[in-house]
DNA sequence: TACTTTTGCTAACACTGTTAACAAAAATAA
DNA sequence: TTATTTTTGTTAACAGTGTTAGCAAAAGTA
């Protein structure tokens, strides 16, 4: 018949472990110092009990890929305040976008690392909704409160999403200088014109 | 002595078969597909005559990078017109810039894709100076324009960059939708608020 | 106790970047 | 021309990578 209870969290047990070693690995030497092997070491098992647990090593990145938009998602929950004005909210998301960055950059880069397999799957992940939905809230908040309806939402949240994610590219993970840990003059700066172009 | 002007040229030819070859996999495979062993077996020779021309596979992919900024200056060059006004002009950048993503999407990926590496060394690079110094010139004769002398010009290159990236890596990179060549609706827009920032 | 299923292992395959050791060819010196 | 040195290019290995077939031992079921 069906497995034990008991089974059933052992294995579940099995397959944190192999998340929470992942992400140890990940978060001391990067993604390319992340192997099957060196997990299977890890939790001290032989390399193709990771396949029991995963189809491939994709299958781990894409769990961290979900995990992130889900962390995303939380901390722009918590930036915006919902009893503020669109304009403060506006920069309240891009502060909590930056923040999430900042904070889970291992996160932010296999999410949006171009580097060559993740983006082509971009749509296929859950959580990323989630995300786009609370930027086009506001967007439609905004775009409401200058009267100008003709305005294309889902242009705004393009071109939100891709002044968010050129910051972050450029400032966060090309120089690495854990300096400035609050929203930088470029992320303020870049938001002003984003606003004036909906607003004013 | 010296080697022959011969056997110079004889060594520069099979440099160059080793660019050609390794442009080609990458066209048609893909920068994962790029492998030593598989330059080898294109140029019909042993592996380790690689390593006489190129120091280590990244020493291949750096080649790009400089190619990389080196067209992209180009296709700057080309699409601003000097005579006129520096609000066509940022405009004229941004589509120079656009398409230069849209045409060597192999490049950009090197040369932007956070990948892992490249963003790092991002500084290292000789012709990145050109790039941004093209750019400078504009934000300055923007700046002058606007009468706003204390906006901080480095502040305004890094925003444009920001979003002209984020554009880039959003639309290009992720949805692999060859169909809109011309810059896109997001430019235009995000452009828009660049140029208002400064200039309004 | 006998049988079946699950579990986890070893070992292999086909790759990857990189390099040490060596043979053949070419250039130079006697 | 012959001997020596230098250059050139090879094979073969090392230490990795993702992935999977085949098998033995343990656990669960009849």
């Amino acid at each position: 018949m069906g497995l034990s209870e008991r089974k059933l969290r052992q294995q579940q047990e099995l397959k944190d472990q192999i998340i929470s070693c992942s992400r140890e690995i990940v978060e001391n030497e990067g993604w390319a110092a992340l192997s099957i092997r060196k997990i299977a070491d890890a939790i001290e098992y032989s390399v193709p009990v990771i396949y029991k647990h995963f189809e491939n090593k994709d299958a781990i990145s894409s769990y961290f890929v979900e995990e992130g938009f889900d962390k995303l998602f939380m901390e722009l929950d918590q930036q915006i305040n919902p009893t503020k004005d669109v304009s403060l909210k506006l920069r309240q998301l891009a502060k909590g976008y930056w923040l999430f960055a900042v904070n889970h950059p291992k996160h932010y880069e296999i999410m949006f690392g171009l580097g060559i397999p993740s983006c082509d799957r971009i749509n296929e992940y859950e959580n990323i909704k989630k995300v786009s939905d609370k930027m086009l809230n506001l967007i439609d908040e905004a775009i409401l409160a200058s009267g100008k309806e003709h305005v294309d939402r889902y242009l705004k949240l393009k071109t939100l999403w891709s002044i968010l994610h050129g910051i972050v590219a450029i400032e966060l993970l090309s120089l690495n200088t854990r300096e400035n840990i609050c929203p930088s003059a470029v992320l303020e700066d870049a938001i002003d014109g984003y606003i004036k172009s909906i607003l004013v």
